[in-house]
RNA sequence: UGGGGAGUCGCCAAGCGGCAAGGCUACGGUUUUUGGUACCGUCAUUCGAGGGUUCGAAUCCUUCCUCCCCAACCA
């Protein structure tokens, strides 16, 4: 890759990316050559909403993929609902894929752009018989559709001619009917396990005003409908979307299928993103924004790409961030920790250090000349971040400490400020606490007097160790500033599971303000502007509020503190820390042992007594799987006329057949039971190994070729030659001499990994028994 | 309960019959004019549970358990 990308760690981009389930599958259709080389992707959002980090996923993996494979993503609005969608939605939703980093270039569409087409594979569908106009009312769509145990019934307009469906479909088009009195239905079954094929709703009317065409149409597409075709017309490969859409694929097939578009797209399904501490769900987030819980889409609070934009965070960090936490179809929840730890990593090296100050507390140096200025020559950047710059820091006799940095009564190891104790400015000079002024009535400590070391301004002192470095603003320099302290949104790790209200999980401290000060510098800087503030955390500018003389910062993300995290665990009342169960988990039930004839028909339970009768050998287990259909007790019993060995052929018909014809089934296999048996003396001869049997078996059930024939033909006989098995192992041995040494020094479970590569070796057909033998003579001695 | 999915460390997550990857977190230590960063080290005899197949099982067979999704004219 000699334009790889590289990740703010500085690792290529290809390195940090984990592989996932969807990738494999590209690579494996790439490999096929299924859609001559080609890799279409789309991310279709609904205009209806603000896009989250969980878009953010999809959004990585869908351009990120197309990117990989040289392909395209497209981005199409699915906007087929015009009561819910909105234009201001996809002008953010636009400049927040692109703030991402990716570009669908010219590949913009929108599902509306299709409604013609729709319409016509409607009409398609009628003639075909496989869609009828319905005229139920809701109530009674959903009472005549089931539930998941009982099947639907048919609705009373299923009958209805081609011709009338034609008619009265072109009608509703035409705007003939009120919102509600008909609907287009798929004619599928009403009696389907699956309650998405149960006659699903193809087009709808409504009267409404559609943000994009207009009062064109008055009747709408249903998603299920839409989003297949969309894809199809667009040529896309991967339709990806998420797990509660995996009872769609079936449908989605269907309407392809039926359809006969020319592109057959194909759809996978992955877990969406959820985070500890936060909401995703469109809906609560819309409740903040609607409640004024929070100010509005961008507040930094919110997990919108909004809201962390104006956060601080950089697209970068966010990128890097689905990558690591990869692609999956478990449902999981990601820790906010994991999302800090990225924007940390990416604006370490970034950004530019600079000295504030949240609680200022006075400090007056006496020994420190009174009037006299001085400008340190500060560097932007640590000594291990590989950027350039500096600036100048005005020193005075009176500046501002952070009120945390000093205390009265300091414990073990704390090496700030205290009473006597000297501590660095950053940059500059050592002090030393001479006297504290406090408040005689409240105790406050109202200002610090100190001393300085004059001989301390770039140097370190040799007689004596000074610990501590914290940083400090000029009083007479520092620009007052605004900070605002974000903290997590919720105080429960999972609030989208809490009983009731998840608005009474919302975290108090989410937002705390503090009135400080910032180093000159800082405050010249643009609004959008990214800084460390040494030992508090990175900030940014606020790009709404404070543009003015009075700047405000928001604070991106704390750093890593391993101060407050020993001297913190005294201090229970961490909101942002509660980790509420939200469910009690329910008692694990005791396994229960299934009756194996309880579920059996007649016949089936009557074989089953009769194989339990004459094969004693045979246990419940296995005469119940063997049981299961017709197919398999005849075979069994013609296999069992060949060789009498009832408990040999129910072990292989049950643990290597059943595998093999799992997806075909029992009645489309070509081998017959005496071919079987046949196998399974070859077997007991010692003719071939364990592992070539099953090879042989697995050829034999597709081919139906005779076992004596597979065997003979490839040369599969078992090797149990004593010296040539030596001469394998010798050979595994000098090409693993590490694995030897680690052997002999103890690590037996290596055992496994020698006889595996001597088993491959022979291509599975040395005798492992003597393998094994062998190599643990060789490995010992 | 019918159907569709999923269970590997505190949190993500590789692995697809042959040595349980990696990241986050946590915990030690080194460096440090940020208690930051960087670097080094530790952290799953075990993969939801039982039974079975195999020389060998997280991976194959089987039974069970738990969780998620589906009964919007939403997407």
């Amino acid at each position: 890759m000699s334009n790889a990308e590289t990740a703010p760690n500085g690792k290529p981009d290809s390195e940090t990316k984990a592989n996932n389930f969807v990738r494999t599958i590209i690579e494996e259709d790439l490999a096929r050559n299924k859609y001559q080389g080609r890799v279409v992707t789309r991310f279709p959002p609904e205009p209806n909403g603000y896009l989250h980090i969980g878009h953010a996923k999809s959004i990585c993996l869908n351009f990120g993929l197309a990117q990989e494979f040289n392909g395209q993503c497209h981005l199409r609005f699915d906007d087929t609902n015009p009561t819910k969608e909105d234009i201001e939605y996809v002008h953010s939703i636009q400049q927040d894929i692109k703030w991402l980093g990716f570009d669908w270039q010219p590949n913009l569409f929108h599902a509306s752009q299709y409604f013609e087409q729709f319409y016509e594979k409607a009409v398609f569908l009628i003639k075909k018989g496989k869609a009828y106009v319905c005229s139920l009312n809701e109530e009674e769509i959903r009472e005549y559709r089931g539930t998941v145990t009982e099947p639907g019934k048919p609705s009373p307009y299923r009958a209805r001619s081609v011709e009338q469906n034609l008619d009265l479909f072109q009608r509703m088009r035409n705007g003939e009917f009120e919102d509600g009195t008909h609907v287009l239905r798929a004619n599928i079954d009403m009696a389907a396990a699956n309650m998405k094929m149960r006659d699903p709703l193809l087009y709808r009317i409504r009267h409404a005003h559609h943000y994009k065409t207009g009062d064109a149409w008055c009747i709408y597409p249903m998603y299920d409908f839409a989003h297949p075709l969309s894809d199809a017309f667009e040529n896309i490969t991967h339709s990806i979307c998420t797990l509660e859409f995996e009872n769609n694929r079936e449908l989605y097939d269907w309407v392809v299928a039926e359809c006969e578009t020319e592109a057959v797209p194909r759809q996978y399904e992955f877990a969406r993103l959820n985070l500890t501490n936060m909401i995703m769900s469109k809906r609560k987030l819309l409740r903040l924004v609607n409640e004024g819980l929070v100010e509005g889409w961008d507040d930094p609070r919110m997990p919108t790409i909004a809201g962390f934009r104006r956060r601080g965070y950089t697209p970068e960090s966010i990128r890097n961030f689905c990558d690591m936490i990869g692609v999956a179809k478990a449902n999981s929840t990601v820790d906010l920790g994991q999302l800090e730890f990225s924007v940390r990593d990416d604006l370490n090296f970034k950004v530019p250090r600079v000295l504030a100050v949240a609680k200022p507390l006075k400090v007056v140096i006496e020994n420190y000349e009174e009037g006299k200025e001085e400008n340190i020559e500060g560097s932007l950047y640590p000594h291990d971040v590989p950027l350039e710059g500096s600036r100048t820091i005005p020193f005075s006799r009176e500046i501002y400490i952070d009120r945390d940095d000093f205390m009265l009564e300091p414990p073990k190891k704390f090496f700030r400020l205290a009473p006597g104790r000297e501590v660095r400015l950053r940059h500059a000079y050592i002090i030393k606490c001479e006297h504290v002024v406090q408040d005689p009535e409240t105790g406050q400590i109202t200002e610090l007097r100190c001393s300085y070391d004059p001989n301390t301004l770039g140097k370190t002192p040799t007689d004596r160790k000074v610990k501590g470095t914290i940083q400090w603003v000029s009083a007479a320099h520092a620009v007052p500033a605004t900070l605002r302290f974000y903290d997590r949104l919720f105080t429960m790790e999972r609030p989208d599971l809490a009983e009731g209200e998840f608005t009474q999980y919302l975290n108090p401290h989410s937002l705390d303000l503090a009135e400080g000060f910032v180093e000159p510098w800082a405050a010249t800087r643009e609004p959008g502007t990214r800084f460390q503030f040494e030992r508090i955390g990175f900030f940014i500018r606020d790009t709404k509020d404070g543009r003015d003389v009075h700047p405000v910062f928001n604070r991106i993300v704390g750093l890593r503190d391993s101060w407050a995290k020993q001297s913190e665990p005294k201090s229970e009342s961490q909101p942002a820390k509660t980790k509420a169960t939200p469910k009690a988990p329910a008692p694990a039930k005791p396994a229960v042992k299934r009756d194996p004839l309880a579920d059996k028909s007649p016949e089936m339970a009557a074989a089953f007594k009769r194989l339990k009768e004459t094969h004693a050998e045979l246990g419940d287990n296995d005469l119940d799987v063997l049981t299961t259909d017709a197919a398999r007790v005849a075979f069994f019993d013609a296999a069992l006329a060949e060789l009498d060995d009832a408990k040999l052929i129910a072990k292989w018909m049950n643990n290597e057949m059943a595998r093999e014809l799992k997806e075909n089934g029992w009645g489309a296999l070509k081998a017959t039971g005496p071919q079987l048996a046949q196998l399974l003396i070859l077997r007991n001869k010692g003719t071939i190994s364990a592992t070539i049997a099953k090879d042989v078996l697995a050829d034999m059930l597709v081919s139906g070729t005779d076992p004596q024939k597979i065997v003979a033909a490839k040369g599969l006989e078992q090797v149990s030659d004593s010296g040539a098995l030596e001469a394998v192992i010798d050979d595994v041995m000098t090409a693993n001499q590490a694995e030897v040494d680690r052997f002999r020094n103890g690590e037996k479970k290596l055992m496994g990994f020698f006889v595996g590569q001597a088993m491959k070796a022979t291509k599975g057909k040395a005798n492992p028994k003597m393998i094994n033998q062998l190599i643990q003579k060789k490995l010992n001695g």
